[in-house]
Parts: C-alpha cells; sequence; structure tokens
DNA sequence: TAGATTGTTAATCGATTAACAATC
DNA sequence: TAGATTGTTAATCGATTAACAATC
C-alpha cells in the first residue's frame, strides 16, 4: 500500500528504469521481482517493496507486466516530461554542461546560461547567449524556469540559490562543494566531484598503505 | 576505539576537512564536537563515533585540537599526496574534465586523454595530446597510473574498466549511468548526473502534480 | 488443482543519537 | 575542585531482507 517513499526507494528508480527498458526491448513481456532484481543487483524483497510504496502492484504467480511497470515508473520519475533549466556560472564546468548533451536528452533542456563575468557575458555556448547574473531572477522567473544548476564558486553558491529560489525554483542541482540553505519545499542534489575524489583517495591511501599497522592510520600517543 | 570505518563516515570526512580548514584559516585553536558539528550540519555523538573509529583522539573537558584533527583527517584521505589520473573517453564530457581545474587542485593531475575516435586522437586537449584507447594499457601500466575517469559511452565502460585494472587502476570515478563489475580490490565510485536528474524530477514531478499545473514547464517554448 | 510469485509481516541489520561515566 | 566535554554504552530509528499467507 502508500507508505511514504523512501529516498533509498527513490534512488533506485532510475536503476529499474533502465533494466525496464532492456527487457522491453528485447520484448519481454512479465518479469518478476527475483528476474529483475537480479538485474538491478538488488534483493528481490526490496524491489517489491519499492514498487509497492509507489502503490504499483503485479500478479501473485506471474510477476509484473514490463510495459507497465515501465510506464509506471517513467510517469513516477517524470521522464516524457522537459524541465527548462537555468545554468548559472559558465566557468569550465558550466560550458562543459552547457555543451554536455545528457541533460537535454534526458528531458532538461538548458535554457538560459549566466555568468558575472562581464568577458564572458554576450558570448555564444552552445548555442546560448551568456546572460548577466544580475538579470537572474528577472529572466528566470520570465521564463518560468523550474530547474537551476550552480556550477559558479563555491563562495556565490549559497547566494546563487537564493536568487533561484526566490525566482521559483524547486529543484537544484549543485556542483558546488557546499551544502546549500534552502527552504523545504525545494529541492537539492549535490554533484561534488571534489568529494567523490576524496573519498576514493581514501581507499586508495588505505588500501596501499604499508601493511602492518592492519587498516587506519592512527596518531598513537 | 578501532571500529571498522564505515561508508557513511567515510562520505562525511570531506565534509569535516572543509570545516577544519576555515577553523584553522580564523587560528582557531580547538573545538569542541558540539561546535564542529554544528558548523557541518551533523550529530556531535556522529562526529565523535567517526572520529573515534579513525583513532582519532580529543581531550575530555577541553575539545579537539584543531591543527591535529586537521592534519589527521588530511592524512587519513591522502589530500597532500598527489594521483596520477587517466582519463578515457575525450568526448564533451572528457573534454570537460580535462580543461576543469578541480582534478588537479585536489590532488587529480590528468596525465593522459584516451579516445578510439581516429578524428579526437592525436589532437590535444588542455595540453594533452589524446592518445588511441588501443594503447590504454601499454600507457597506463607504462606511466604507473592508479586512478582512471570513465567518460566513455555506456557500452564501452565495462570493458574500459576491464582494461583499466588490468593495468593497474586501483581507483575508478566512472561516470557513466551502468554499475561497473570489478574485483574487489578496486574502488568505483559513480557520478551519475542522469540519475541525479531523474531523482530531482521525481521530487519536481510529485511536488507540482496535485497542485493542478501552477507553472509545470512543458516543453513549449 | 499445483506451482509460482506477490504483498506484507516480522526479524534483522546497521547507522544514528541520547545519555552518562570517565576524566581533563 | 567544578565545569566541560570526550568516548562509549545502550536505546532508537530506519532500511533491508527472510519468511510466508494470500492468491493468481
Amino acid at each position: 500500500m502508500d507508505q511514504p517513499v523512501s529516498e533509498a526507494t527513490v534512488g533506485r528508480l532510475p536503476a529499474y528504469l533502465r533494466s525496464l527498458v532492456e527487457l522491453a526491448g528485447r520484448d519481454v513481456a512479465s518479469v518478476s521481482s527475483g528476474h529483475l532484481a537480479k538485474l538491478v543487483g538488488v534483493n528481490p524483497a526490496t524491489l517489491r517493496r519499492d514498487l509497492s510504496s509507489l502503490g504499483i502492484t503485479g500478479t501473485r504467480g506471474v510477476g509484473y507486466d514490463v510495459k507497465y511497470l515501465l510506464f509506471e515508473i517513467s510517469v513516477v520519475l517524470g521522464v516524457n516530461q522537459e524541465w527548462a533549466v537555468a545554468v548559472v556560472g559558465a566557468g569550465n564546468l558550466g560550458r562543459a554542461l552547457a555543451n554536455y548533451q545528457g541533460l537535454a536528452s534526458r528531458g532538461f533542456p538548458i535554457k538560459v546560461l549566466f555568468d558575472i563575468d562581464e568577458e564572458l557575458v554576450g558570448t555564444t555556448i552552445a548555442g546560448l547567449t551568456v546572460q548577466h547574473g544580475d538579470r537572474l531572477s528577472e529572466v528566470v522567473a520570465g521564463m518560468g524556469i523550474t530547474v537551476g544548476v550552480i556550477a559558479t564558486s563555491v563562495e556565490a553558491a549559497q547566494s546563487v540559490a537564493d536568487q533561484l529560489v526566490a525566482s521559483g525554483v524547486t529543484s537544484i542541482l549543485n556542483f558546488t562543494a557546499d551544502p546549500l540553505d534552502v527552504p523545504d519545499h525545494v529541492v537539492v542534489r549535490r554533484v561534488d566531484l571534489a568529494t567523490e575524489l576524496q573519498i576514493l583517495s581514501f581507499y586508495h591511501q588505505r588500501d596501499t598503505a604499508v601493511s602492518g599497522g592492519a587498516g587506519v592510520p592512527l596518531g598513537e600517543d
């Protein structure tokens, strides 16, 4: 039944979707939780619980209808809709994002690009003229944009977030290291390369450390 | 004492480090778990448990020595070391990463760039000549590189991972949507924009669904 | 019906956090 | 000493998973 949908469940939905697309492509009509779970790499009970929490049902003794499941999860994830995006910051990262096709192809077309560097304002990147950051509120609100990407410096991030929120943005993808302070109705996802790298190097470090102290380097007194 | 270090703990270390750098910059000598926890946005008991699991101790009645804590966490995260990186895939994303200063400045300098597109091989990107993917094993092993970044298509990702691992790479940053199958001694972190966006749109979708079309962006424009 | 598989209850696991004795 | 704060135990919380009655 309708239990609240957990963050963990939401995080698994894209993986379910990928496997379902593949099954549908091979004209598989129905799939058991055991089979799909194996494809995705999760426990079957977890999968059934996830679907159940979304109100998506299968048929006992049979399994889940692939097309139906694909449709339902697509709807839940909104993959058939388009969400216009504003990218703030036209530095290396912002330019990369503007050129990267991955956003538009996933239903997140970039409609406008901002920067405060006078040298960048007015230039064209990936077919978009860079707008001045001073006009952010005006333009974002005017275009009715509800998704913002923050690709600025860490220092500017919070202020940019505030402006985006004030202009009607309710979803933010934050590429800076700092967590943002936003109202409850705004959802922020952080993609932090620096943190990922540091986590990688933690394990790297530990696994390549001289084997003698089993595990963590500790400061002995 | 020496409990195993959990994934959750490792994930918080970069945030601790950031706040400690800031405190050290302001010449703060010592900090309580309560104070640092507030800066980072975690529970003080969680912070103390994290540090304790790393063998890092404070002083009862006083707190933690900022410089000592900063040093210990830096060592644990290996931030003072350099890890040479190979980037595989010189498409939009690979080029963006090569130009992005964030990796090098965090101790992950990109030393070599690969692609299998004949038109890209031999061209120069961010000062690096793109090498042919056929030479991956040879070059990566020859340079003693241990960190690989996969910025290829999803289809190529597993094969690239296999080659990287065979060439001595033990840390992989994977920008494709699919999870990679690697040996236990190899650590993979996935940075998946598509998944992040789909999670964003799940919440976006849900929060704008019931209200009856108040500013739901469709693909007009 | 007989076999298969769901949907959910109950058990388990791991991580967070409150609480407090230890102790600076 | 008196107050402060750690380090850790025990309680709590949430998520995962085993198990199984329901039922196609």
